[in-house]
Order: structure tokens, then C-alpha cells, then sequence
RNA sequence: GCUGGCGUAGCAAAGUUUGGCCAAAUGCGACGGACUCAAGAUCCGUUCUCGUAGGAGUUCCCAGGUUCAAAUCCUGGCGCCAGCACCA
């Protein structure tokens, strides 16, 4: 598209700006709409995929604007945490990704070096989130704009942060964090920010079962399924491997070198000297709850870096100690398979059919499917894997255990039973680890770190959770799913880490200094911060006047406040705090919906009383690239165009109505540009409609029209309905289907009564008025520029349309009706007919039939069964029926019974109004030409049926029946 | 694995909560036509199959079931997507 349009809408952002409409002031007595998206972390660039939800946030705003709320939309930035650390790397490195990117948004070199710092980075990156926003056409209160890292903000978080000290929801436990040896605590996640790789892994919990060897040492095995404990025949060690001492608890335990270290940093204890294991090769070791002794054996099964480095065999259930026995020789190997005893059951009639297949033929569970998968030997690792992981996972979900003191007992159960009983009397320990290597980006292997003192946010606190879930009900989530999904999160929601060690962004825990607020910790009642921001950067407040008690009376109502700051001033920012809130949505992507949702709502029903609490939350989905989250590679490789390039091509009206009408929110919609051109090409279209409707001089109220004609009428109803649906769907933040009345059907609409020879000007001026509003929300700019000149003042600025300003005329819309059923049995009859038509004969039914139809619905309405006779008998007691009684039953015929029995019942609404049959003559002559020019016929002749002088050769006059004549066709050549 | 979501015509997407006016809206694409020097612009029409009378047949992932009636409710299966913990 044309710079003429990229200046155009540049033209009214400008305008909007200086006319300060995005500024919300609170006006007491006023009704207010505040809401907020989640603010964007600032780890980069935007690209068109972010720019789906806030738009959706911005056309939310704009309708409640335009319904005469007082809308507070304000917007910040989330610089808290490793993103900005990360991105200042990546500039100091100068990758040159990132600092094409910079280039393209002016940054010379002085600029490049601040950027290294990672606060002047998350400031830059807010800028340009601005920017783009504002290209975009949102209208946002920019005199709240606020930086997670600005003073003022940290104080605000100080606050917070000793106020749920003092309402008891924190809480201080032992916590086994992922840590870097070099850069310090990291997460472990998929978008491996801070990761080189292993963002995928989890952490899995194992259990280190002690084995006593006769020197009174203990040989630490480590184990996912304790409760095989009682099947050990042996224990294996790798070959060559070096154990070490680890002391702890008055006892001396033996691990490989990686698990020695992994007791240290997860349990505590020292280290002590080296023994090799080959010195333990056939010693006897006594296992923990049986008392069992098993030897010791070398397997190359064992990986020295996983676990403690020893392992037990259960060669009955475990694939892998199945085929490593088997290497062993003879002579070691026929005893201890003569002693591997199965544990469990697995009932045939619970297992899949390929858990059947898998579990075929004698022997133990292991060694049947080591034989089905046809595991060759150690060496065969991929077959073993499947065969161990098929194994667990089968004996995990059907196994019931035969052992004694655990019979029936499932082995989900069992498991953490023995576990249980394990560590109470045999001194079992719980070693951590990920299920593949973490590497740092700093390139040091990730560990598990026990943190004994950890600060936790109590989520998981009954008594605040069943709070949490009673406001729920309070609340308007959408998508409907979400809320029903949302008690089934917040059951699982548990106790969160609240503050972090490390080289990261954010507000230091003011109960000890040493730590940093958690990022997600720091953004969950930042909407109310909003408020008290726009004092700060009107320089009406400084950052030391934020302290504690300053925040208890103006969030919470309590005790004098902050000295230093005067008395009336504290009571406005209270006066506005309650003005604004309750917050009436916030919007986020659906990455948000376990993640900053519930805190959200935990901390508001912390902190505020029940009429101050959110009042409504809406998800949102993505537009994704191919079946994936879209990448920046995706905008580097071309395949989703840059933000730039989408503004240029489409404009900022092309892309937000593509948000809109692309697919329903709740709907991740690949990226398609075609689908986008589209969009854009529409809005075009509905700019030049709207121009050539507006006149100069149109006003925002609608005068009375008079409508005489049918044209007129219809379509005067019809928009009235329009203006109601996309009100309808603005209420339910229906997006999508307030585009789709409003670009679609709308346009249709026009079409149709203009090819219904529609041309009332005052008419189709009010309808332009009406419609320019109904789109203004999606398309700011296109409706400020059709009616440019041409109506008072901003669009952004005037009165949304109630849906009362243009007439309703049912019996027009019925008419309407009536004139599309015919049309298509006009069609319908030409589709089956194959040689030329000539005329089409319309006959009008009877008037007596209008009689009866009345009756026949009234009869069916009171009955509830459609019973012949007693409808014929109704029929009969009429008397204007009395001279045709003898054509009834044949009319009778016309009509399914049943079905209108069924309607009649179902809805509650009157049918259509009949027209009587003169109407109905008239409405029929008046679309003559219409119809035959439509269907390209000479001519179309409309008769009463009664009209006896009409030629009917095959009799059709009698299919007649109110609103729907019977169509008689004429073979000849068509005109 | 656990939790949640999804599966509708060539494609996208309504409809499913509250079964029946559902051969299934709407948009795109395709095809035909009109207008044009020409169109990627606009307008009209067709787009599951059959039909010389306004209708019939077969469809809404698959297989069963409930019902007078199922895209819609129930059971089972198959397939796809997301989240799974400190990452906003």
C-alpha cells in the first residue's frame, strides 16, 4: 500500500494524541472501564504475532470509549528477570541479528554502547514498544507507562512484598533450585533464555536406597522404582569406575564422583576419599527392608553420571538388568536369575492390546518384552530403551503388587509407600536430577541446588486458595473453557519460589536484601500501580515519598500515610485508586493462563476487599507460524513480514481488522498473508461505501426518518438489527463476530438494498453514520478518515449506536423474507429444468387459505400431538372455510404437520405476521421486474388464485399457500 | 505420562452449551457470466450427488449407542495442538 495511507493513519494517531483522548481523568458519578494487557517482558523486537492481543485490548477499549466510559488503558513494560541481561549480552557480543535491528531503529554507536547496560536496554526496547503500539492505532494512557525496574515501581513492589509478609502468605522451606556453578540460579524452560541447551528437561525425583556393605559403608543406589527393592538380585557397578566417600548423618556412603557431588549440593554432608569399584565386585551387599545380601557385579549397563552411579538389578521387571545378566557368565549369572522374583500382576483385562503383545509368552514381565521387542543385547540401546520405557509405564498404570504387606496394592501407590517406609527406616535419601543434560549459556553443566531458607508466596495455602476460587465465580472469563479450566489449575497451583539469587533485573526482597523479587512474583497487582504512577510522572510525587505506609492508605484505606506527602493529595490518589478500580479485564496470551492469571487473582484477593477485585480476564491465542509458536527466525527468514513491512503492505487498519476477523480469539490462527491482503483490500472497500454514504453535515444523532417504501423499511430494520449484534458482540468481547457483522454483513446488506433499487439519501446517511461507528473500534483510522469533514468532530470520540436510532419494521422484514423463499424456489424449480423458460406465472394463494393457516397453527399450538382429526375438525367449525371444505385436505398435504408442531412448541415467538393476500399481491407485482430480470426471464405475471382466467395447464394454482405462491413456468426461449 | 483444547465441505471458519426450520452461515479459492482496451477493480451466479416442478439421496474424524429425530447427547477408538512450574 501507499505512503498516502501510512501518513493518513500517522495524521489521526497524531490528532488522537493531541486531543489527549487516550488520558483518562476520574470522574466520580461517571462510569469507568479500566483494563490492561500483560505487560511484554523486553527480551527483544516485536513482531505481527504480539501485535494480535493488544489490538484486541485497544478495539475493547475503543467501544467502551465510545459507550461513554471513562476508559483507563494504561500500558508498561516487564524489564524484571534475565531478558534484558540477556539482550545487553547479545549487543555487547554485537550479534548481528540484534544490531541490524537496532540500526533499523536509529540507534548509532553511542546508543549502542548504553545498550549494554541491561536497564538502559529494557528502557530502549520500551520505546520501541511504544512505538509500535502506536503505529498500531492503540490508544493508551502513556502518563501511566512504567518500567518494572524504575524506582518507583521497586517501591511499590517493597510494599507489596511486606504487606503479604504481614497477611501471613509467605512462607520460608527448603527448595531444590536449578543453579549454574558460574552464573548462578537459571530457569530451566523451553525458550532457553538462559540455556545452551536442555530447555525440554525435567527434573525427576529419584529414591537413593542404602545397601550395607560389610565394612559397615553403604552403597548408595539410586532407583525410580523403589518398590522393585524387593526383587533385587544384585547391584551393578561400572567397570572401572571410581566410588566416593560421602559422609553424612553418621554414616559413610559410597557414589560415583558426579553423585557424590549431587548429595553434596541436594542433601549437604562432606565428601571423603576414593575407593575403586572393582574392589567391590562380589562383595555382598545387604539390602535395605529385606535385609536381603546381593553381590556386587561391573555392568557396562551403569553410566557413572547418572544417579548415584549405582544401580540396583531387578532383572524381573527392568529390561535392561534382564539383558545384562544374560551377559554375565553362567556361572554368576544361572543363581541370581533363579532369584528374580516377580513382584506384580498385570491383569490381562486391563492392559491395551499392544501392552498384550508386549507382555506375550512366559517368564517375567521384563524378559517377555525384551523377547517381543527383540532386544539383542547392551549394546542394542534403542530397543532397550522402548522395552524399559514400555515396561515402566505399563507396570506404572496397570501393576498390582504381590509382594507381601503391599498385595492389591497398585504400583503408583506402592511406590511412594515403599519410598515412604524407605527413608523412615532404612535412611533412603531423594536424589535429583534432569532427565537430559541443562548446559548454561556460559557453557557449565546446570545442577540442582538444595536452598534451605528459600522464601515461597503460600499458593497453595487452602484457606487462600478457597478464596481465590470463591471470587473466581465473581469474575467474566473468557473463553468460557478458561473458567471452567481455572479450578482445576488453582488445585494444582502449590507454593511458588518468590525471590531468586542471581545476576537478574528486579526489585531486591526487602525482608532480606540478599535476594530479588522472582519475576513473576513482581507482576501480579501492578494494575493498581498504574494509577499512582501517572502522580509520579506528573512530578506530583517522588520515589522516597512511596513509602510502605503511604501504599496502606491509598491501597488498603489504612493509617495516616506517608507524612512527607500532604493530606489531600494522598486522599486523590486514593480517590483515584477507587475511581479505576475494580479492573475490569486483563488480557493475556495463553502462554498466561497457569503462569500470571492465578497469582493475579491470588494477590488482588490478598490485598484488596471483594468489591475492589478484577472483574474480568480474557485469553487469548497466537497467530503462529507453520503449526508453531512463531520465532524471530520466522520474521528473519521472511515467512511472517516484519512489523514495518506489515505496515506498509496492509496498513495498521488491515492488520487489526486480519486480528480480528482472521478466527475467534480463543484460536491460535497460523499466519497466512493471504488472509491478510484480504483483509486489508476489505478495509479499503469499506472506506470508499462509507464515503460515498457520508455527506457533509452528518450528524451523530439520527433523525426521525419517514420510510414508506418496502425498500426503505427493510432496510432501516435490518441495520437496527446489525447495530444490536455487533453491540451484542462488543459486550462479549466477540471480536470476531462484531468484524463479521460490521465488515461483512453490513456491506451485504447495502448491496442488497441498492440492488433493491434503495437510494432514500437521508437514509443511507444514517445508516453511514451508524455503520462508521460500528467499525471504528477495529478500524480507527478508516473511520476517521470517511467521515473526515463530513460528521462532527472524531469518530473515536462520538457515541457508540444503541440500536434504537433507525426504525424497525417487522412486517418489511417479513416481507423480505418472503421475497427469498421465493427466490429460491425460483432457482430451485430452473436448476432441475433444462430447456429454455420463457414466463413465470405467480398465483397468490386463496384468501380462505389465509383463514386456515391461522387456524391450522392455532389448532397445532393448543394440541400438542399434530392429530388430523382434530385439527379438521377446528378446520371445519369455521366458517369462511365452510365453501372450500372440500379442497382442504388436499391443502392439508402442503404442510408437514409434525414439524410445525415441533416449531410451534420450540419457540416462543410468533411466526411470521401473514400478509393478506392483497399485500401479498401488491408485494408480488412490485418485485416482478426484479425477479425477472434476476432470472432472466420475459415475463413474470402474478394472479390471485382465485383469478380463474390465468392459464394453469397443470394446475399449480392449488400448491398456493400464504407468503408462499405456487410458481407455474413456461417453455420458450428465454429473453 | 498428567491436564486442557481441538477434529465440520477445496481451504479457513460458524454451528455443538439449550438435539429438530442444518446440505450446514460467512469469507477465501475455483468455475461461469456482466462491465471493460484490459484487468489483480466492481457486480451477478454456481461450487456434495441426482432431478423438467420448488424435491430426493449421501455427508460434519472412525465405530457403536440413546432418540420419532444427532454435526449437536452418551461410550469406545484414532489423529492433531498446547501447558506441565519459577519462563512474562
Amino acid at each position: 500500500m501507499t505512503e498516502e495511507l501510512q501518513d493518513r493513519e500517522r495524521r489521526w494517531q497524531e490528532r488522537w494524541r493531541a486531543d489527549a483522548l487516550g488520558v483518562a481523568k476520574a470522574q466520580p458519578g461517571r462510569p469507568k472501564f479500566s483494563l490492561v494487557f500483560a505487560y511484554p517482558g523486553t527480551s527483544g523486537f516485536m513482531h505481527v504475532g504480539h501485535m494480535r492481543g493488544y489490538t484486541f485490548a485497544d478495539m475493547i477499549a475503543r467501544y467502551h470509549r465510545m459507550k461513554g466510559e471513562e476508559v483507563f488503558f494504561p500500558a508498561g513494560t516487564h524489564a524484571s528477570g534475565l531478558p534484558s541481561v540477556v539482550f545487553s549480552g547479545k549487543v555487547a557480543k554485537r550479534d548481528p541479528d540484534t544490531i541490524e535491528t537496532l540500526r533499523q531503529w536509529g540507534a548509532d554507536d553511542a546508543t549502542l554502547s548504553t545498550l549494554e547496560d541491561p536497564t538502559h536496554a529494557a528502557h530502549f526496547l520500551a520505546g520501541t514498544y511504544w512505538t509500535v503500539w502506536e503505529r498500531f492505532g492503540l490508544l493508551m494512557d502513556r502518563t501511566a507507562d512504567v518500567a518494572t525496574i524504575d524506582p518507583d515501581y521497586q517501591q511499590f513492589i517493597r510494599w507489596q512484598f511486606l504487606r503479604l509478609q504481614k497477611l501471613g502468605h509467605l512462607v520460608q522451606k527448603p527448595y531444590f533450585a536449578s543453579v549454574c556453578p558460574r552464573s548462578g540460579p537459571v530457569s530451566v524452560d523451553p525458550s532457553e533464555t538462559d540455556l545452551d541447551r536442555g530447555g525440554n528437561a525435567e527434573i525427576v525425583t529419584y529414591t537413593a536406597l542404602p545397601f550395607r556393605l560389610p565394612d559397615g559403608r553403604f552403597l548408595l543406589c539410586a532407583t525410580l522404582r523403589p518398590e522393585t527393592v524387593y526383587g533385587v538380585t544384585n547391584l551393578w557397578v561400572a567397570p572401572g569406575s571410581t566410588l566416593r566417600e560421602w559422609t553424612h548423618g553418621g554414616r559413610t556412603y559410597l557414589a560415583t564422583e558426579e553423585g557424590a557431588q549431587k548429595l553434596l549440593d541436594q542433601v549437604g554432608g562432606e565428601k571423603g576419599g576414593t575407593v575403586a569399584a572393582s574392589s567391590l565386585v562380589q562383595a555382598l551387599a545387604e539390602a535395605p527392608l529385606t535385609g536381603e545380601k546381593v553381590p556386587v557385579l561391573e555392568s557396562r549397563l551403569v553410566d557413572p553420571q547418572v544417579g548415584t552411579g549405582v544401580v540396583m538389578s531387578v532383572p524381573a521387571h527392568a529390561p535392561a538388568d534382564w539383558v545384562a545378566l544374560q551377559e554375565a557368565p553362567p556361572e554368576v549369572r544361572d543363581p541370581l536369575l533363579a532369584r528374580a522374583k516377580v513382584l506384580l500382576e498385570l491383569p490381562e483385562a486391563s492392559l491395551a492390546p499392544s501392552e498384550r503383545e508386549l507382555f506375550k509368552g512366559e517368564g517375567p514381565p521384563a524378559a517377555r518384552a525384551v523377547r517381543s521387542i527383540g532386544v539383542r543385547d547392551l549394546a542394542d540401546t534403542e530397543k532397550l530403551q522402548e522395552a524399559t520405557e514400555r515396561v515402566y509405564r505399563a507396570e506404572h498404570a496397570h501393576g498390582v503388587m504381590t509382594v507381601l504387606g503391599h498385595e492389591g496394592e497398585g504400583v503408583e501407590k506402592a511406590r511412594v509407600r515403599v519410598a515412604a517406609t524407605a527413608t523412615e527406616r532404612a535412611g533412603a535419601l531423594e536424589v535429583r536430577e534432569f532427565s537430559e543434560p541443562v548446559i548454561c549459556r556460559c557453557g557449565e553443566k546446570i545442577i540442582i541446588k538444595r536452598v534451605p531458607d528459600q522464601w515461597f508466596l503460600a499458593y497453595g495455602n487452602p484457606e487462600w486458595k478457597s478464596r481465590v476460587k470463591a471470587h473466581l465465580a465473581h469474575m467474566k472469563i473468557y473463553p468460557p473453557e478458561y473458567a471452567a479450566e481455572l479450578p482445576g489449575i488453582l488445585d494444582w497451583f502449590e507454593d511458588r519460589p518468590a525471590v531468586r539469587q542471581g545476576k537478574w533485573l528486579g526489585t531486591p526482597f526487602p525482608l532480606d536484601t540478599r535476594w530479588i523479587i522472582e519475576p513473576i512474583a513482581d507482576s501480579t497487582f501492578y494494575p493498581a500501580y498504574y494509577v499512582v504512577r501517572r502522580f509520579v510522572s506528573s512530578k506530583r510525587l517522588s520515589v522516597e515519598q512511596l513509602t510502605p505506609e503511604f501504599f496502606d492508605r491509598v491501597f488498603a484505606g489504612e493509617g495516616d500515610g506517608e507524612s512527607s506527602v500532604p493530606t489531600a493529595l494522598m486522599d486523590e490518589v486514593r480517590r483515584d485508586f477507587l475511581y479505576f478500580y475494580p479492573l475490569d479485564l486483563n488480557l493475556g496470551g495463553k502462554e498466561h493462563k497457569r503462569v500470571h492469571f492465578p497469582p493475579f487473582v491470588y494477590n488482588h484477593v490478598a490485598l484488596l476487599p471483594p468489591d475492589l477485585r478484577p472483574k474480568g480476564i480474557l485469553v487469548y491465542w497466537w497467530i503462529t507460524g507453520h503449526k508453531a509458536k512463531l520465532s524471530k527466525k520466522d520474521v528473519k527468514g521472511g515467512a511472517v513480514p516484519s512489523v514495518d513491512r506489515a505496515l506498509e503492505t496492509w496498513g495498521a487498519d488491515g492488520m487489526r481488522l486480519y486480528y480480528a476477523i482472521a478466527s475467534t480469539s480463543s484460536q491460535d490462527v497460523e499466519w497466512d498473508e493471504g488472509t491478510c491482503a484480504r483483509a486489508g483490500d476489505r478495509a479499503q472497500e469499506v472506506l470508499r461505501l462509507l464515503q460515498s454514504l457520508l455527506v457533509p453535515g452528518t450528524s451523530w444523532e439520527i433523525p426521525p426518518l419517514d420510510l414508506t417504501s418496502h425498500a426503505d423499511r427493510w432496510f432501516s430494520s435490518t441495520m437496527a438489527q446489525a447495530v444490536l449484534r455487533v453491540r451484542e458482540a462488543y459486550e462479549a468481547n466477540d471480536l470476531r463476530g462484531a468484524a463479521e457483522t460490521s465488515f461483512v454483513e453490513v456491506p451485504a446488506m447495502l448491496r442488497k438494498y441498492r440492488a433493491r433499487g434503495g437510494e432514500n439519501a437521508v437514509l443511507l446517511q444514517a445508516a453511514g453514520s451508524l455503520w462508521v461507528r460500528l467499525v471504528s473500534p477495529i478500524t480507527p483510522h478508516l473511520a476517521e478518515e470517511a467521515a473526515s469533514g463530513r460528521a462532527p468532530g472524531l469518530v473515536t470520540g462520538a457515541p457508540f449506536p444503541k440500536g434504537d436510532e433507525l426504525q424497525s419494521f417487522p412486517e418489511a422484514v417479513a416481507r423480505e423474507e418472503m421475497i427469498d423463499r421465493l427466490e429460491e424456489d425460483i432457482a430451485s424449480l430452473l436448476k432441475a429444468w433444462k430447456s429454455p423458460v420463457s414466463d413465470l406465472r405467480v398465483f397468490v394463494a386463496a384468501k380462505w387459505k389465509g383463514v386456515a393457516e391461522s387456524a391450522l397453527r392455532s389448532a397445532l399450538k393448543a394440541g400438542t400431538a399434530p392429530d388430523l382429526g382434530s385439527v379438521m375438525k377446528a378446520l371445519r367449525s369455521i366458517d369462511a372455510l365452510k365453501p372450500h371444505l372440500g379442497e382442504v385436505p388436499a391443502w392439508l398435504k402442503l404442510y408437514d404437520l409434525r414439524e410445525m408442531a415441533a416449531a410451534a412448541a420450540a419457540s416462543s415467538t410468533e411466526p411470521v405476521p401473514l400478509l393478506s393476500p392483497g399485500e401479498e399481491l401488491s408485494t408480488w407485482r412490485a418485485s416482478a421486474p426484479y425477479l425477472s430480470s434476476k432470472f432472466g426471464l420475459k415475463g413474470v405475471d402474478v394472479h390471485p388464485e382465485e383469478d380463474a382466467g390465468a392459464a394453469d395447464p397443470k394446475g399449480r394454482r392449488h400448491r398456493a399457500r400464504p407468503g408462499r405462491p405456487a410458481l407455474f413456468l413456461t417453455e420458450g426461449p428465454s429473453s
